[in-house]
RNA sequence: GAGGGUAUAGCUCAGCUGGUAGAGCAGCGGCCUUUUAAGCCGUUGGCCGAAGGUUCGAAUCCUUCUACCCUCACCA
């Protein structure tokens, strides 16, 4: 850092200011070293951050990256001003400059500007982490790569500088939103926003964060789930309804889980959890052809097959399939029996849905690799959906699945007042007998449901976990910008 | 919350059963007008994550702490 601040002054002393306003590019990197032949002997004006330099006394080799690439520099003595030669001399990997150069191909092939003028555009302070590759026949060799994943993680801005397959990831992110959100608005659906800090926190089970708010002193929850507000809105009269957003959930952090995270919820009016498959089904391979041109994708060298239909399995069948067990009908007591003959260990305050949904996670979940519908749960795991039309025990809810790990939730919505407020009571004797993640009780839904609310589909999904799918990354912070970290120590 | 692993130069890493810190790249000074992990010659750089302890002597052994990674637990 000490040499590139001397520089700095010795830019300055030149009259050069390290720090101007702006610079015209003409063209990207791909552009011209994609279609080299319209470009050859014509002049571009390039712009990025220097990534290599080769000096050879008088003349000198360097790389650019801009947002869409690399494009090589020639800079020659003889074919710029003195002062534009010095500067290159003073100029560091990482600074970022403007090129004026005609385009011309070197004796080994590659496309190159050769420049007739060089500006800096700024001057950096810090040394990049120096990665360097070479082609060995069709592979690319890496060296030295930065790849201290705290480092990455905390200084994400040099990671997306130094690992241009990062930079991919969340593109691809990006354009899974986005996708999704074309989607819904396609079928007619209205994106809306709804609070994020809320007086009773509701829709998941799960611990919300706290927090207070000042001028009416009261506490708020940061929301775990939009799910009330949003069917709030299809009472009002809206036939289709989403939100993409962040929700909030204290609890541990690991590979899945991010205290924030995004998540997609989507209600539709007049219809049930079967359509709401189909909905899913669709969209995900969709997004999946969008992106790949195809509905099979690799993910951590697993193939997928993400062709609609899914297959639909009923909860208590995928059990039945991979334990032997048939749990449907059992007592607390023979349930506690099972979890203990397939060495779950389960807590006392549970009930049958809880060991239940206890035995299916660990037995069954795992060998949902390709994508498949779990279908209806007992009623007590689900308090804001609809009973089952052939069984009252059960709801009509499902979870998509795919590569062992569940990417969503959703079903037929609960929208009976009566029901919907025992089952909020049922929550609440959960909330006392020691579960804090149980559902509050909200009197104002309730209120919302009394009014009507037409038969009516939701789902979540979590958009983290599909872009995880889609980008074939392993851990979830690899999927966000800036995932969660404990604070650095001061320097 | 439990267990395991990691922490040495700006980056990537060596450093054996304790003997006083090393390479490549980057940097700095040279040479070099088509190189591409450019090359050649020379060279700077370290509180060995933090604090304590054992020892004549600690990067190395012990204890505690911190951060990160992995697995499990909790959990969408």
């Amino acid at each position: 850092m000490r040499g590139r601040r001397d520089k700095l002054e010795q830019i300055k002393s030149l009259g050069i200011n390290p720090y101007p306003y702006n610079f015209k590019r003409s063209h990207f990197s791909v552009e011209i070293t994609q279609n080299t032949d319209d470009f050859l002997e014509k002049e571009v004006q390039v712009s990025g951050r220097l990534m290599s330099k080769r000096g050879h006394g008088k003349t000198s080799f360097a790389h650019i990256m801009d947002s869409k690439g690399r494009i090589q520099l020639y800079v020659r003595k003889d074919r710029i001003s003195e002062q534009d030669f010095e500067l290159f001399g003073l100029l560091d990997i990482g600074d970022i400059v403007g090129i004026k150069g005609e385009v011309f191909v070197t004796r080994t092939g590659e496309t190159t500007v050769k420049a007739k003028s060089v500006e800096l555009l700024s001057k950096t302070l810090r040394p990049l982490p120096i990665v360097k590759e070479k082609q060995e026949g069709d592979e690319k060799v890496v060296f030295d790569q930065f790849a201290d994943k705290e480092l990455r993680y905390r200084q994400r801005y040099v990671d997306l500088i130094v690992n241009p397959e990062v930079r991919d990831v969340f593109v691809t992110r990006s354009k899974v939103i986005s996708k999704i959100r074309h989607f819904f608005d396609n079928l007619g659906f209205l994106e809306v926003e709804t609070p994020v800090l809320q007086p009773i926190y509701g829709g998941a089970s799960a611990r919300p964060f706290v927090t207070h708010h000042n001028a009416l002193d009261m506490e708020l929850y940061l929301r775990v789930a939009d799910e009330l507000y949003l069917k709030r809105l299809i009472v009002g009269g809206y036939d289709g309804v989403y939100e993409i957003s962040k929700d909030f959930r204290n609890e541990g952090m690991d590979r899945f889980h991010n205290p924030e995270f995004t998540m997609m919820e989507v209600y539709v009016a007049y219809q049930d959890y079967h359509y709401m498959m189909e909905l899913v089904e669709t969209m995900v391979s969709s997004i999946a052809k969008d992106i790949y041109g195809k509905t099979k994708i690799t993910h951590q060298g697993r193939e997928i097959d993400l062709t609609p239909p899914w297959k639909r399995v009923k909860l208590f069948d995928s059990i039945e399939e991979y334990t032997g067990e048939n749990l449907y009908g059992k007592s607390l007591d023979e349930l506690r029996k099972v979890a203990k003959d397939l060495h779950i260990e389960t807590e006392d305050f549970w009930r049958e849905g809880k060991i239940i949904d206890e035995i299916f996670s660990e037995k069954v979940e795992p060998n949902l690799i390709q994508p498949t519908f779990i279908t209806d749960y007992p009623v007590e795991l689900s308090p804001l959906a609809k009973r089952h039309r052939d069984d009252p025990k059960l709801v009509e809810r499902f979870e998509p699945f795919i590569v062992g790990g569940e990417i969503g939730n959703a079903f037929s919505e609960l929208n009976d007042p009566i029901d919907q407020r025992e089952r909020f009571l049922a929550q609440q004797k959960l909330l006392e007998l020691g579960d804090d993640e149980a559902q509050m009780l909200d009197n104002d839904y309730l209120r919302a449901l009394e009014y009507g609310m037409p038969p009516t589909a939701g789902l979540g999904i979590g958009i983290d976990r599909l872009v995880m799918l889609f980008t074939d990354q392993p851990s979830i912070r690899d999927v966000l910008l800036f995932p969660h970290m404990r604070p650095e120590k001061n320097e």
